[in-house]
DNA sequence: AAGGTAATTTACCACTGGGTAAGTTCAATT
DNA sequence: AATTGAACTTACCCAGTGGTAAATTACCTT
């Protein structure tokens, strides 16, 4: 016996390098079909490994996706919050300098957006809670900067404020998605083409342009 | 023997009526979860059922959400295309009619624009094809719509109409899910701060606007 | 060489969820 | 009253998925 030809045993790849591959396997399938439709077989077959691993190495499914869930939120709450702080006068406005920080954190990992806006997670599950932790850490960001911008505009009703806070965040997940489907397009275009489509959109609601 | 309480036979609703009960149950499920995370035997539940029953009428999950995806998709192709036909030249911008014909078409089913859009269905399966059918037919007017206002505002690159095109689709997907989130709120209501909005973030991007 | 340990697999269990077969109750017709 | 057909359920099968135990291989030490 012995030599069933079994393909156990060490493939000679270290823990941490292998934990790291898992954790970019990880995020793709879970960016990509949500938590609830992927499967951890799916995540090792990426791999090139078999699922027990995964358990061992993240004890379970939830652990795996919190595993990817940290890094990727500590990653872009702190870009936006360094967009947000450090504004020269002769900056861009905010809005175009978070945009900015988005794409530039995202490179690379763009389907991690939506391993954080994932609306699939079990409810009330600790993935869920941590997941609603970071957004709502990243929603305070936004409130205070829609707030602000809302404030300049002579609109005070607080609902305003939380639908626009809402919105600008569809419209990141939106241009996050359009970035997804072009592969080439770097973040400096992006933020580029971004800039281009605020000034259209500001040009295509000026009727009142022209007031004589 | 004879009566061993079963609670079999038929309760005297008329299939007909059982089977709209039925499609309210599914799209709100299919609305709220998305088409992966939902459960043939949650949507029975709703409707105070089994599961056969729905296999009966429907013959499967998919066919299901195929009887839940048509009237939806009709129904909202319609709203948006005669919104944006009809332009008298005092109407309120293209943007704002289509916006209004979203919430007064949503209104009582607001979930059901995510069973247009739900990205948790099995990708080349039947749905799949036609969620994508419905969806494409929306965009082909959003996308006239923004070519056209492109044009408008000088600029050529149809890559910045496509990615206009999702941003705005992410609006009102955005909007649509600020609107779950307040019952209370009316389409009025919703038409009218997006107005607002619309007009505050006009204001915010025009730092140009007292160009003495 | 022998032994230990890290990396990895094979083989399995339990549960859930879509789907089906067959039976059960009710109401209208004959 | 007996017959038929529509409405509906109980009980079941099967595949897929998360998870586990135990075995297997390879490297590193002594």
């Amino acid at each position: 016996m012995t030599t069933l030809s079994s393909k156990a045993g060490t493939k000679g790849v270290p823990r941490a390098d292998r934990e790291q591959q898992i954790l970019a396997a990880a995020t793709e399938e879970f960016g990509r079909h949500g938590y609830e439709a992927t499967t951890v077989a799916a995540i090792a077959a990426r791999v090139g490994v078999t699922k027990p691993l995964l358990h061992q190495y993240f004890g379970s499914k939830e652990g795996l996706y919190l595993a990817c869930l940290d890094p990727i939120g500590d990653r872009l709450l702190d870009a936006i919050r360094t967009a947000m702080a450090g504004h020269d006068a002769a900056a861009p406005p905010t809005p175009l300098r978070v945009l900015d920080a988005l794409f530039t954190a995202l490179d690379g990992q763009r389907r991690a957006w939506f391993v954080l806006y994932d609306p699939t997670l079990p409810p009330g599950s600790d993935a869920a809670q941590r997941a609603a932790h970071y957004r709502d850490a990243i929603d305070g960001l936004a409130a205070t900067g829609t707030a602000e911008l809302l404030h300049t505009a002579g609109t005070t009703d607080p609902l305003d404020a939380d639908a626009l806070k809402h919105a600008w965040r569809g419209l990141c997940t939106a241009l996050v998605r359009w970035w997804i489907d072009h592969p080439d397009q770097s973040p400096e275009a992006m933020t580029r083409r971004c800039t281009r489509l605020i000034e259209a959109a500001h040009t295509i609601f000026a009727p009142g342009d022209d007031t004589t």
